[in-house]
DNA sequence: AGCTTGACACGAACAGTGTTCGTAGATAGA
DNA sequence: TCTATCTACGAACACTGTTCGTGTCAAGCT
């Protein structure tokens, strides 16, 4: 069962998360699709068990009220670079309910931090809610351009030179800000959009105590 | 082709996005599947045909400095509301690209509000892709939910107070926090997780002026 | 009026998906 | 060695989005 996982994990890892199929993951292994659920009871089960697998990879520091803030965004890099690493998985971890152990442990590490850091109890809960499903949400739409642009011919591939033309472009009197500002709206490379937020909410956090 | 629209709209509200298929929506109009794509030249055609429609319903304010956190806001809460309206389709808002010229009329708007503000552009531009991107997020994890609730037989249902209880009943040792704030983390009647994270990020983008 | 042309609609089929069922094989126990 | 149990798997089912070829029906032209 821990083949089974593993061999998930590299399919994602190279092909995508959409491209894991029970038919793929079980030609991979060299069987049939209804093998696999001798060791899985589901497809959900085994994406519970493949984001299981993800959050046992990080690592969590102890908490440090000196740095609480580099410490927490940490952990949430960290958490980005895993689901960039399996491309579309973070669908999987939207959908998950917060029972598994795995994920309470990072839940446990994350919500430790924001309290040694001082943030009120309820002002931490929310906050690591949140921090979490913006992750997710970040890593998703991320994986979706970058499988637009994979496939599609390669004819709508819309990199930001493209964007920012198409903005530039528009009828300035029914989009003067948006004309005005197209740079701005294009801006960002790497991960400033992804920066950019995460310190909109940890600043915002550090107001509640 | 309005008619499609409208009719796939209402499929969305009563049976979900889920249940939104080609088949089910040509059985709707008493045809069959490939009719369709006389209308529609895709599924996802369809689905920015929806985020389209759904985007025009929204009224954006003129801009008032004085008033522009309140506006935001309630922008963010008329989409959050659409998006639950019609749950799970903001599964779909999040795969679209930022071309639609109903989407780029809620862009307008929301940048015209933020800088109305007194928010600096890029600011403004890459706060309004996070709210953006929250909201799609918050409601998409919210109809999941949903979903899960409706079918499943209804045993896996875990409302708050079972998921209070799976808290609270964890390991102290290894989840201190998490047994010891189990209230705070299950806390929040109706959109309170939602007013708390938007406020997050608004407060975090007047800084930036 | 008769004929042709064109556009539109649709039934059937194709290649996929997750999942289940009955059976065949292997393995362990007596 | 015989039996019993359990695992593994081929085939099938009910779905999905999409396409192809055919049919139908109306309008336009001679």
């Amino acid at each position: 069962m821990e083949q089974v996982v593993d061999t998930a994990l590299g399919v994602v890892a190279t092909e995508g998360y959409e491209a894991l199929t029970m038919r793929r993951l079980a030609g991979v292994l060299d069987t049939g699709p209804a093998s696999l659920y001798a060791h899985v009871v589901n497809k959900a089960d085994l994406d519970e068990l493949l984001i299981g697998r993800l959050c046992a990879e990080l690592v969590l520091p102890e908490p440090d009220p000196a740095a609480w803030r580099e410490q927490i965004r940490g952990v949430c890099v960290q958490i980005r670079d895993q689901y960039l690493k399996y491309p579309g998985i973070s669908r999987a971890a939207l959908a998950m309910a917060p029972t598994d152990l795995e994920t309470l442990r990072v839940s446990e590490g994350m919500l430790a931090i924001l309290l040694a850091g001082g943030v009120a109890p309820q002002a931490a809960a929310w906050a690591m809610d949140a921090l979490l499903l913006y992750v997710a949400a970040y890593c998703l739409e991320a994986s979706i351009v970058r499988q637009r642009s994979a496939q599609e011919d390669a004819v709508w591939v819309l990199d930001r030179d493209e964007l920012l033309r198409r903005f530039a472009d528009l009828p300035p009197e029914a989009f003067p800000h948006i004309t005005r500002h197209a740079a701005e709206l294009t801006a960002g490379e790497g991960h400033d959009r992804f920066d950019f937020t995460l310190a909109l909410m940890i600043d915002g956090a550090s107001r509640h105590r």
